[in-house]
DNA sequence: CTAGAAATAGTAAGCGTTTACTATGGAGAA
DNA sequence: TTCTCCATAGTAAACGCTTACTATTTCTAG
């Protein structure tokens, strides 16, 4: 044993790490030959392979992913930008985006915006930057018109420089502008939810959260007028109070609002966070659920049917949405122009009832 | 307006993305004086500089981060390696890695094993040849000693390349071998809330769930018994019934636990997920917590408070977790040797105590 | 004025891979 | 026996950046 390398101890190569050269030294060949056994897509014989996979043990060799990545051959990764990693709602479909990309034998970039929009268009860069084989961006999405302008350049340099971008949950950034999407149905769990809800007889229903300007808000609201519409309710303005998803928000503008002696008997939480905030107000005032007040949420999240009433909510199919967001992502299709085509892909959405709605009070 | 790129659309360059050598053409440069007016490290002249940023916006210019790594600089980049994305207990913990690792101006390279040990020394190798900043390993660990020896070369062969290995909540790979800790007091947070337990009058306490032979498990357990010896209560091996942890394994082995009425007035849940389950079964038995039956958890994850009854639990500061590794990655500090010096940092624990205890029955 | 120090810009040598091309040594064909 | 064709292996040219040196100007002080 030289140096103070053990022969039990294979990877502790000195210096900083071992390149191509050395194992090729080692093994007595060139930088080509080894390349060409790793990768296997070469004839190597025999014998030489077997010299080559004995001094990558014994040096501890890995490949340098930039220098390969350099040369050339592609990055093997897939970046998938959230809002926050600890929120469930992201948190599931980054489980999927990861589950996905490493069934297709690539690495996965999560970064987070923390509801911020420039560093969303910052982390786009840093992707590019990255040179990822896609990049996947989560969430609703702002409608501010330069916004929408900046990232739409950024989907042309992606598509320029081979890679794509996917919006995932979001809307359209135009026609014409290269991305591939897969959404769910947001506007239809929200009406569906909320025929529901009348069907139950309940007419004045006060919908909580979700930032206003929001694409997800929008079109949540959008099922939400329509199911009203349907039914010839009227819609009263003052019932609808956006602001914010999060349990937080939920929770305090509940109070408010139960400050104010509103008429309603049943709320429709803009997601589950909203919707657990919105329970604990209730539960703090001394109203019960579902007896004096009925109450929905979205996303069908795991903390909805640990809530007690359990939560009555509409079910997105989360981690399905990830790996459909990868397959896509990764597949030829020639991610092009408008909104159709197989660049698009929609997954339902379904009610699941549990206990948190029964019919109204008669007062 | 030349070709098809128009005024108002600059990042649409030709080709697959342009490149350095691009952008000074276009300045009328080098190369050398692009990258360093880009890297703000060498002066370049006002209105050299500022043709360069133009240039740079017009082309849609970001850097080849692979060739940026390649040609020396650091990756600015720390791999996280967790179980799963999607449990809270990780998501928190990554969060606090992925805002810490921003603040320090770093990528934040996700991966996760999925509780296999053969995936997770894969995906050490990969970081390895993504030449990340560091890689932090979080969570308990298997003790299996050939894992273990197969983990610590990894750590010498990270610590030769420069990076680091810290592991974040799981116990260290042997003296001498080079890595980082970052710790919680899982052993004292087991003791106290045991410790809670028996000072409400319990002497009978289930112990449920938590993979056996794992890190975690191993302390939780040695601070349950611990208090159990303090007071002088006898261990009761058909008490401890170790497992996973989830929430599915805590409702199915309570329930089959209750079908073996066994005799006990407390539960102690390896974790909040666990005792999630527990509640659940306990529920569907009509019996109630805590008049009947007490429980608590550990972790304290936001789950934890939406429990009914709120579960008390112990507080581990997973975000906090997350940034301090980050922060001792960064840092300069030779990590080296054993588990003292400035290389190991336990962050504490507490009980929170809620809904979910009280005295036993006196039946 | 002029030597010497800034300030500014250019040249070119890597960084560690991949891969097109080229070279060599038999095996089988003619 | 000579020629052609495989199977192998080596050479060297990218890939796109950073940075140590070197080369100009332009000041500034003596």
């Amino acid at each position: 044993m030289t140096e103070k390398s053990s022969p039990t101890d294979p990877i502790h190569a000195r210096g900083s790490g071992a390149t191509i050269a050395d194992v090729a030294q080692a093994a007595g060949v060139s930088v080509a030959t080894v390349s060409r056994a790793l990768s296997g897509n070469y004839p190597v014989a025999k014998a030489t392979r077997e010299r080559i996979f004995r001094s990558v043990t014994d040096l501890g060799y890995v490949a340098n992913a930039h220098a390969r990545a350099l040369a050339g051959a592609t990055t093997r990764t897939v970046g998938i930008i959230i809002n926050d990693v600890a929120d469930p709602f992201f948190a599931y479909i980054a489980r999927g985006v990861e589950r996905q990309a490493s069934a297709e034998g690539r690495m996965c970039l999560i970064t987070a915006t923390h509801g911020d929009k420039e560093r969303e268009l910052a982390l786009v860069d840093l992707m590019r930057e990255q040179r990822t084989d896609a990049v996947i961006l989560v969430g609703g999405a702002s409608d501010d018109p330069r916004y929408r302008k900046q990232m739409a350049d950024r989907a042309r340099a992606l598509a320029a420089a081979g890679s794509s971008l996917v919006l995932c949950g979001r809307p359209s950034l135009g026609v014409g502008v290269p991305t591939k999407m897969v959404t769910y149905d947001n506007e239809g769990g929200a009406f569906a939810i909320t025929d529901y809800l009348i069907s139950q007889g309940h007419r004045r229903i006060l919908y909580v959260g979700g930032p206003r300007d929001f694409s997800t808000t929008a079109s949540r609201l959008a099922g939400f007028y329509r199911a009203l519409d349907a039914r010839g309710i009227e819609r009263d303005p003052s019932l609808v109070h956006e602001g914010a998803f999060g349990r937080g928000f939920g929770y305090s503008r509940m109070r408010e609002l139960l400050d104010q002696a509103i008429d309603f008997t049943a709320v429709f939480g803009a997601n589950d966070l909203v919707a657990a905030g919105i329970l604990e107000a209730l539960e703090e005032r001394g109203i019960r659920v579902p007896q004096d007040v009925s109450v929905v949420g979205y996303d069908d999240v795991p903390v909805a049917s640990e809530l007690r009433p359990r939560l009555t909510t509409v079910r997105v199919p989360l981690e399905e949405l990830g790996r459909e967001a990868v397959r896509l992502a990764l597949s030829q299709s020639p991610h092009d122009a408008g909104a159709s085509s197989d660049n698009t892909l929609t997954v339902g959405t379904h009610i699941v009832i549990r206990d948190s709605v029964s019919a109204p009070n008669k007062t």
